[in-house]
DNA sequence: CTGCATCCATAATGATACTG
DNA sequence: CAGTATCATTATGGATGCAG
């Protein structure tokens, strides 16, 4: 079900407080997508190019085989990544961004490169843990 | 982890290959905070302006309150979100943007963006599902 | 080598009822 | 209104075995 009619409409949204609820649907959907752990982190990996199975396992510490195959296979899925099977003895397999893939990387390594700027940031709030903003009474 | 068969390249994983480890150390910190399908989610609906917790629960369809609580408990000692408690009765509470959140916000008003352009794409890559790409005849 | 299937243990999350 | 507490369900990790 194309939306995009809706798209223009929600296009024209102000500083008013909240999303529309059409924004918020497919923000939904992308964010069930790629909003996991291991779907960044692989395109982020893969940025370096192709990689075999055993490359990606190795470059991910703590990631289980399940997930890897899981994910990978979401990910293949959705058009981000391409998965090449070379019928070879032994079997090669190989994995790497998809144009569409290649268009989210951009936006993951943004995300890395604020990481890179403020994770120090983070820990030092984190340290803090509880410092809860009064605005006049002094006890909450 | 015997790379017997030879084929040479997969072995000699350099520099293009990947992630060094440092990097990929913080990485994975950053997903492990952000990387969930909620903090995102909250972080773009907080845009609108500061926020109280019903309304963010009702402007996120889904969440329950254990979720929200958590979440927003996590984003605030990360220093991304700010929460502000008026000792009145009824108690109110507002969430709002920190400066450290509006930076990453920008970063997920891109997301957002690229999901609106290719939300479609993965829809339709994912109807396929199946199609496996092959070896285009001249590799290695 | 590249997976997939299964059993099991442990988190993560959802649903509901309840409290200050 | 803004949370907390408890239970049920799910997701995920770990290990093992098996198949193409």
């Amino acid at each position: 079900m194309q939306d995009s009619a809706g798209i223009g409409m929600a296009a024209s949204v102000g500083p008013c407080a909240g999303i529309p609820a059409d924004r918020m649907d497919f923000i939904r959907q992308v964010l069930d997508r790629v909003g996991d752990k291991w779907s960044m982190l692989i395109i982020a990996v893969l940025e370096g190019g192709p990689m075999r199975y055993t490359d990606l396992q190795r470059q991910i510490p703590g990631i289980s085989q399940r997930m890897l195959t899981h994910t990978l296979r979401q990910l293949t899925q959705d058009g981000l990544i391409t998965r090449t099977a070379y019928a070879e003895v032994p079997p090669r397999v190989e994995y790497a961004l998809a144009p569409l893939g290649g268009g989210l990387n951009e936006i993951v390594k943004q995300l890395i490169g604020w990481a890179a700027d403020h994770h120090d940031d983070i820990r030092a709030n984190r340290s803090r843990a509880g410092t809860t903003a009064e605005p006049s009474s002094s006890r909450s």
